[in-house]
DNA sequence: CTCCGTTGTTAAATCGGATTAGCAAGTTGC
DNA sequence: GCAACTTGCTAATCCGATTTAACAACGGAG
């Protein structure tokens, strides 16, 4: 694209030295020996030219392009996971890496076809992508090379993974109601599954509910109720408007996501019940509406930020990578919906 | 990373030909003269050895890497402008070209780094995008690059710009309120303007007021009035709720954002009034709350996926680009927030 | 039978750097 | 005084493709 860039050759004739002399100087390496006036002479020289390596070029000798491929299901384009790609991003500026951005769909043949092409162009490491914490097989073209997943875990698959402690935020989600009092009258709505149609296991909605019932048993609180449903705004509505037309009167309700918490605070409205005096909620997710919401959401943050950056740090860390599980903490974000328990 | 891949001279030895045969063969050129049978024996060997031609060596040659660069303030982690990246992805994708995703954060050192940090990669063109559309001054690397535009505009800068149709989606506004009996009692809340802190004028408050001013005179009805505040949830709770306690009855809100709409509403709930029963409401963007509100939300879509589609189809466009603005349509997207205007 | 044009193929150069091997000139050791 | 090191630098290769220039082999024209 347009003129024609300054090459090393260009910087070595100013300089007046051959090209491997020029090479040597300006990267700058100690095991061959360039005296100090030819060295300041050649970085003078690239200054004036304004000499920038060519890093395809030089990644044909090198093998290494400073580029890492990121493949996903639909993470990029999720709304609220753009985060992951931000966070990933500047820990690769920061070691000037720059970072291939692809998307699957959730199609195997895509998924093949968009590793390849990351592939042909030589990158260093491959960051698997999941939208949701699940289990994942990654396509058989990244087996044996440099790769990270993140937010997904694959049993077999000799990788480092990245995901959120959704296990630990149960517990804290738990801990946040008996905190304020409510050992009664909880219901969880969203249920240990989660979005229609994934073919696997999705871990989140395991482990939130495992480490929820674990510390309300350990606190003498007791969940009064689970109700399974999709984890979207209109089956939270749903389930909730059926849950008090059943005559239920819950005084807390944790939602699995954000998106149900909305549906939640929706049929409440509409009962003529107010968060948090008549009912307090706990959420997941911090998605964007958790705090435009009125009361504002008290919920726990998923760290997409963190993980983009966890993923991008380990696979630039030198040495090979260990297929260890590493959990990112999701802070609790204390905001206005959880009071103490309505008496009655 | 890992084990040595298959060379075209890997190829050309299984084939019992020259590595110029095999690259004239595999290139499929008809300019160079190859027999059937050499060609089909190239074809065959670089299927069985699994060949993929190594990117970034062939583009030491031809100058292609097959890759665009992508340079934004913020867009890529904006909550509802990751559909400018998957069309923009999906478009690349199927002319066998991948997408280097950056974000600068609006720091123009770090926005020159970035460009460089691209340009180093040999990229063929460059996506230049803004999360509001605005005008921008593109740092000074671009000039006399491959560039597109992306929802921005650079009077004095040679390039094509896509951006939406704010001023036609202004006018659809008014044409949705009109066809639904409205002419007074209409009110606009977010105005001109637009977000804090933009240092140059963002084009779409104003485009969507004019185009939503012209509509209205030509249809005899009239805007009561303009209400400036910022582009998110808070303000519009805040402006609406003031105009109702102002003793003010609008019939008609039309909101700036969707975000300002989901301020509307829960300023118009907690006054007790319904939508679209006693206000009716339309909004601009389409995010994703837009289709679970309560009522769900009549809005003008901000066409992100077409915005990206359309940036990287230009750019790969044969030819010298056009500085032409392409001005893409916001479809209306009809759901259940505009009613008849409420008697009385 | 020679000259010339095709046809099919390949040796060699190129792209922009990194790296290896080696070469002069100056030092040191004995 | 001469071999053995050092020091500072460069010629030559290599990385994996593309592309230019040229070269055999063959057929037809004269």
């Amino acid at each position: 694209m347009s003129e024609r860039r300054v090459t090393m050759a260009d910087v070595a004739r100013k300089a007046g030295v051959s090209p491997t002399t020029a090479s040597f100087a300006l990267s700058g390496r100690t095991d061959m020996r360039i005296s100090d006036a030819s060295r300041e002479r050649v970085l003078e020289a690239a200054r004036e030219l304004g000499y920038r390596p060519n890093v395809t070029a030089r990644s044909l000798r090198t093998k290494s392009t400073q580029t890492i491929g990121f493949v996903s299901d639909r993470i990029t384009t999720t709304p609220f996971a753009g985060e992951v790609i931000r966070g990933a991003m500047e820990a690769a500026r920061e070691r000037d890496n720059l970072l291939f951005i692809t998307e699957a769909g959730g199609d195997r043949d895509a998924e093949s076809s968009l590793v390849h092409a990351l592939l042909d162009r030589q990158v260093d490491a491959v960051i698997y992508a999941s939208m949701f914490t699940r289990y994942v097989t990654p396509p058989k073209e990244l087996f044996g090379r440099r790769v990270v997943l993140l937010n997904c875990l694959a049993p077999g698959f000799d990788a480092p993974s990245v995901v959120p402690d959704e296990l630990e935020a149960g517990r804290d989600a738990a801990r946040a109601l008996l905190a304020a009092g409510h050992t009664e009258g909880i219901w969880a709505i969203g249920g240990h599954q989660a979005v229609p149609a994934t073919p696997e296991g999705i871990i989140a909605g395991n482990e939130r509910m495992r480490g929820l019932e674990e510390v309300l048993r350990e606190g003498g609180a007791r969940l009064d109720g689970v109700i399974e449903c999709d984890w979207n705004t209109p089956d939270g509505h749903r389930e909730v408007s059926a849950l008090l037309a059943a005559g239920h009167r819950p005084r807390a309700l944790v939602c699995l996501t954000d998106r149900v918490s909305l549906g939640a605070y929706q049929a409440l409205g509409e009962a003529g019940l107010s968060v948090p005096g008549d009912v307090s909620v706990v959420s997941f997710d911090d998605q964007d509406i958790a705090s435009v919401l009125r009361p504002a959401l008290t919920t726990l943050k998923l760290p997409h930020y963190l993980l983009g950056r966890l993923a991008v740090e380990l696979i630039l860390r030198k040495g090979p990578l260990e297929a260890v599980v590493h959990r990112v903490p999701m802070p609790l974000r204390e905001r206005a919906s959880i009071g103490a328990p309505a008496q009655g």
